[in-house]
DNA sequence: CGGTTTGTTCAAAAAAACTTGAACAAACTG
DNA sequence: CAGTTTGTTCAAGTTTTTTTGAACAAACCG
């Protein structure tokens, strides 16, 4: 949670120097708009400012551009984009006269959004069925059969929960690519809304 | 994103020292879990770790009871608790003998996710909404054709993006609720489920 | 009232997360 | 090859977040 305990964070905007290429002021507020969203789901500000101006560009974008343009530095670009392929949210594009790698953006909302769950919520949700078991075995010991009932229920909580949470993610991924879910699915993996 | 850069965080189990009620095995471990959620969706150790006691007892817990038995810092329970207190997932329960204020935790996942989304993802929903038509007129200002165009359609995606994260909610609002979502509600308001 | 109990606030300390940049590796190039 | 280009790694530095604890406020109590 970002600014829980203090006034409202993300700070200003990338340093728009007047060297090199600078970024027009469109591009500077839909960066600010991922910088937001990427605090929101818990991706650091270099994340969202490189998958944002990726966004923005109409070309793919090298290293180096990455690097200049938002005037961070390559460590963080080398790691930012580790993490957004990782991620699928950036793709290499091929570019033939060219040695360095050019990035453009996964423009899929429904692979963004499965490559995020695929990603950081899928493993906990393995880990946490492994630790629901674990906490199994530790209440089959409690010999107070009052408090192993009472273990018991809430362990049964905690099951449903788990059960709900789950369910939760197909149908997230069918609302987001804009399937109708209950319709047959039409051809719209292509599709980059 | 937790430990995104770093080796795998959620750190040690709750110090449980010999003195003062000590906490259980099924309870540590559960605590543990809570604290994995937590951080899963940006909130402080702190806070999985009141919860989670709290989601533990039979009955109500005292503000002493949480500082002594998770050997906490009473700043962090007095904090921890307001904020679990603002995103409703804990309740106030009055007790007749005692001046102290009795926590109890909030045990439908419907509401708890209502009171996270409520607090945590709307006031982002509305603000995006404003940025979006900054960013509009800031594009009408672009005065080469072509560019203006390109920054149109990638507004548009914008556009889209939040629409459907917003159609989104009332769904997951339905799922979690245990409601079939095409058939009527049944009387599961007040199911703890 | 003066003392006690109960809980909040907030500045400072500690911990965690993020960024930087210099050293390094890998792959090309002439 | 020796030199360049391209990108990665990681220890150290910076920033942000979280926790602590002492001072404070509010409500109660005798």
């Amino acid at each position: 949670m970002i600014g829980l305990f203090k006034s409202p964070t993300v700070p200003p905007m990338p340093t728009l120097e007047k060297d090199s290429a600078t970024l027009s002021a469109w591009e500077t507020s839909t960066i600010d708009v991922f910088i937001r969203a990427a605090s929101l789901i818990g991706l650091p500000r270099s994340i969202g400012e490189i998958y944002g101006l990726l966004f923005c560009s109409s070309q793919s974008l090298t290293f180096d551009e990455l690097v200049e343009r938002l005037q961070i530095s390559k460590g963080s670009v080398s790691q930012g984009l580790k993490v957004l392929r990782q991620l699928g949210a950036v793709k290499l594009h091929y570019v033939p006269g060219s040695r360095r790698d050019h990035y453009e953006p996964e423009l899929s909302m429904k692979r963004l959004a499965r490559g995020f769950i695929k990603d950081q919520f899928e493993p906990h949700m393995v880990s946490a069925n492994q630790r629901l078991e674990n906490i199994e075995t530790l209440i089959a010991q409690e010999p107070n059969e009052t408090l192993r009932q009472h273990a018991a229920s809430r362990l049964n909580t905690l099951h449903s929960w788990r059960q709900r949470a789950q369910k939760l993610l197909p149908i997230i991924m069918a609302v987001l690519g804009g399937v109708n879910f209950l319709k047959k699915e039409t051809a719209e993996e292509t599709s980059v809304i």
